[in-house]
DNA sequence: TTACCTGCAAAACCTTTGCAAGTAC
DNA sequence: GTACTTGCAAAGGTTTTGCAGGTAA
């Protein structure tokens, strides 16, 4: 646990924006004016591995990590491309949704993960 | 409404695998050789602005695409990175799920998008 | 000490774009 | 004929990687 690695995960930690790689090297450099983008990548890998930050594996473009490991819901904007947390409730409906966040919704994804039949089938380890 | 255009279109309702756009271009090939890259993102962007086919905005690194306008939902392998179609049906459980398609289920994704209020206020046309 | 980590820079990769020639309507 | 489209190649942006020196344990 270097001191770059500690200082990525403080900030990741910190905020509720679900940084980019880029976002979070900014912040970083705000502590460690040295640190460079690579390790930054490096270490997000790293930190994603340990399970100690979460990698969101949506919204397309750019990564963005999450430092909340806590099972939540995600909100996207389709303009400007920020993820915010959403708070889940049993049966909410869409009206409902449009008052509680102030974001107007145009749709979602949901999209289960894991292995196919043949990845699982290979996996020989 | 060009040949190449017309491809593309053809081969992305041909098959259910969610090919990138480096796929489609290697479908497209196999009709038009001397068809370029970009002519394949190119033609992929206009027909999904025109709503003819949906670009996935899930799954992280590269872009897929699918010619299936219907909704429905997606499932994709940690492992390998494939999406397949998934059957939706009321109430399923994840054991259900595990026997009805054959993938080992490790979690999901549900994301909603929409405008965020910073740029619902924005939108001035 | 030793394995891992860093900063830097270059490379790799996906995607977009400028341009001159070509095509659909 | 005109506006749009193409192939090609170059550029753009994000992410990964090779390397020599540095650091944690």
């Amino acid at each position: 646990m270097t001191r770059q690695r500690r200082v990525i995960l403080e900030e990741l930690r910190k905020v509720r924006s679900h940084p980019t790689a880029d976002e979070i090297y900014q912040m970083a450099r705000k502590h460690l004016p040295r640190i460079s983008l690579g390790t930054v990548y490096r270490n997000l890998e790293v930190l994603s591995d340990q399970g100690l930050i979460k990698k969101l594996d949506v919204s397309g473009d750019r990564s963005r990590f999450d430092g909340d490991l806590t099972e939540h819901v995600h909100i996207r904007c389709i303009v400007c491309g920020r993820v915010d947390d959403f708070p889940v409730r049993p049966a909410v409906t869409l009206p409902e949704i449009n008052n509680d966040c102030g974001y107007e919704i145009g749709g979602f994804v949901l999209e289960f993960s894991g292995q196919c039949p043949q990845c699982k089938k290979a996996e020989v380890c």
